[in-house]
DNA sequence: ACAGCATACCGTAATGATTCCTAACTAGGA
DNA sequence: TCCTAGTTAGGAATCATTACGGTATGCTGT
């Protein structure tokens, strides 16, 4: 299940054109782990990338993963989303949206907000620095946690 | 210099009840591990903690330190700050407030928004939890890395 | 001040996520 | 097809973090 407007097909080929722009190969190892991680709505970190693109290529290596990954998040294909828990999670939707973390579980739902989208960084940041992009998280506890508090989503 | 509108003995003073209702030991070692965090307005990961701490207390480990960090982060006497570069740092600050990051040397600096700490989540949440809080970062690169490039801050 | 008990401490070894190394391989252009 | 820079697989290395075993220390009641 995706969580973007367009088909995982459309959003693959996307992905090979961004890669010719930045003089990325489009290998076939690069092109499953994107589309493992636009397939997947879960916020998936990499060793879940790893086990999913595995079932269709046995021989892959959990450095390309990893490799692709960091490669990807540098060019822009890709976001890192970070983690308390020492795991990174990677996000392959680019449009502006938001995040619902679980505090108990980890879990990353999206959700969308016109209000949060034109948030404008008050003026006591100009000081620190230029804003390159906003990152926004509401933390709570999910429902399924709410009902049994002991299970991970 | 402190972040925070109490003077480090206050807020150690504070620390050390709330230990104690914890049912935790204020013993020296964790006092002056909550003393480095409270006193440092760079959130510092558990490494820092722990050199700054050694100054005053040579034989501190490593560990007591690691141990101690994640305690009070489960207590809810400090909080954790996640960051993409797999290496968790820590705030002593539990007033709202929100995070500028330079993705070039990785400091942190605090800022505050009325308009976010008065924020009411979208309906579109409502289904995926109830939101405790909310919390924003930005990103970009600050003031002293667009003078010097090369240098951390 | 002292005993008893739980908790915390230290040093070190182990774990788990991430990255490095390098020889072999491949995509994409000439 | 051929060349070559970029990429991969696999294992070893690294780094942050956590677990373990033995010892020491803080707290409570005497």
């Amino acid at each position: 299940m995706t969580h973007n407007k367009h088909s995982l097909r459309e959003r693959v080929q996307w992905f090979v054109e961004r890669c010719r722009e930045a003089g990325l190969k489009a290998t076939h190892q690069r092109m499953e782990i994107y589309r493992e991680l636009a397939g997947s709505a879960a916020h998936p970190d990499a060793e879940s990338v790893y086990r999913g693109v595995k079932q269709r290529i046995p021989a892959i290596s959990l450095d390309t993963v990893y490799r692709n990954l960091k490669t990807l998040e540098e060019h822009g294909v890709i976001r890192q989303v970070a983690m308390a828990d020492h795991r990174m999670r990677f996000d392959a939707d680019l449009d502006p949206h938001h995040h619902f973390v679980c505090t108990s579980c980890g879990a990353i739902q999206d959700f969308h907000s016109a209000a949060l989208d034109s948030f404008a960084p008050p003026a006591s940041t100009r000081t620190m620095g230029d804003v390159d992009s906003i990152h926004i998280e509401l933390r709570g506890v999910c429902r399924s946690c709410q009902r049994e508090p002991s299970r991970a989503c």
